[in-house]
DNA sequence: TGTACATCAGTGAACGCGCGTTCACTGATGTAC
DNA sequence: TGTACATCAGTGAACGCGCGTTCACTGATGTAC
């Protein structure tokens, strides 16, 4: 590589300029919030002049959704890592499906506020929403497993299970899964937490919860 | 009342300010959300001199967390009205407070937002943490008597059930019940989702659901 | 293999802007006598 | 009832700051021949 690690001396071209201005970001974000993530402040971390950002970003907002479409794709991958095609037993894999979602958002928390809460308006960054899309999608699909191991007779609607679910685990997460000081206090981990809703909620269902 | 509603004149005291900045910061946060609240506009929309907010409030967050606070008084109001001291089945109260809930996250997003989203941090504002912890204890007591209806082998805790409660309420009003552009779509209400939820929920939890 | 040239990524100086904050001030209000 | 005075809420001008953005530029890289 033509550039230090440290930052201590690099050429001309930085050569990694996208990628450290997203670390960047993601860092301002886990300190500031995501107000506190400037395209100034990210090119002065990246050890870059205040006009570079410009070639690889159009405007802050690019950034940050740039960030938080990155979020989603390594999201979609930590939960399908959890469902790990519902095995053993769909019911075991979904629980599997919602720690790894809480895991993510406290591992990953400053992604997890840019893909959440950036308050960056859907329509005008698509690529944005077909990555979040694509996350839901895993948890849908597992859905549409874990309905079709029930009877048939008062079967719930899949859509209906994902959309559950994930306003459950999107609450717990964003209510307890904090890593800052905003965070509310709790007499129990979050995992812990989303664990029972989620049997309790099952039992509901009528699942089978091995 | 001294100054005129469409503040075409009025004397040298506005007479209402720390009422009108705090109404300012609210229609700020619904138009560009938490970060666009700044103490210069609201100022400015209140009609009077930047300087003047220094008066009522130290600084910009606490302008912010007073108007959260304000919001957490009307929460636990609505939700109180919603309980209704769980007349008359705690099961069928206990679904109203939730539709309560939505509706305030719906119809005061802005307050909302200043609830949940403003990064504050909790310990640097007692008196909104106070205001929080009573909006949460509405939910706590309400969990504690539909609990009580329950046959007494296998009760589960009803702090643990106010949480679940509280987390899925939350996460349904974040993903899906925003006023805003950022909202997800949704194949139904997020009420009708929250209901949905609710009654699936307390099945598990082996609660008489009317 | 070398050279000329096009392309690209980053420079650095400059600008306008809005924000936060301070300051001595002034107009209005309320109260003591 | 009137007057003097203290208190308070808002003024307006000023400041420094950091951000976003533009601009002509320059150093580095890659490629055609």
């Amino acid at each position: 590589m033509s550039w230090s690690r440290n930052g201590e001396s690099r050429g001309y071209h930085h050569g990694n300029l996208r990628e450290a201005l997203m670390k960047a970001a993601l860092d301002l974000i886990a300190e500031k919030g995501t107000a506190g993530a400037t395209f100034a402040e990210a090119a002065r971390r990246a050890g870059v002049s205040p006009a570079a950002p410009y070639r690889h970003f159009r405007d802050r907002d690019e950034l940050i959704a740039a960030v938080a479409a990155e979020g989603f794709e390594q999201f979609t991958k930590v939960l399908q890592a959890g469902w790990n095609d519902g095995k053993p037993a769909p019911a075991e894999a979904f629980e599997r499906m919602g720690r790894a979602y809480l895991d993510f958002a406290r591992l990953h928390s400053a992604e997890y506020v840019a893909m959440f809460e950036s308050g960056l308006p859907i329509e005008a960054h698509p690529a944005l929403d077909q990555a979040g899309q694509r996350a839901f999608g895993v948890l849908r699909d597992a859905a549409e497993v874990l309905v079709a191991t029930m009877p048939a007779a008062g079967r719930p609607p899949a859509l209906m299970v994902a959309l559950h679910t994930w306003a459950l685990a999107h609450g717990v997460a964003s209510l307890f899964g904090r890593a800052d000081g905003s965070r509310r206090k709790l007499p129990m981990t979050p995992d812990d937490l989303l664990e029972a809703a989620f049997l309790v909620y099952l039992r509901g269902l009528g699942a089978p919860t091995n």
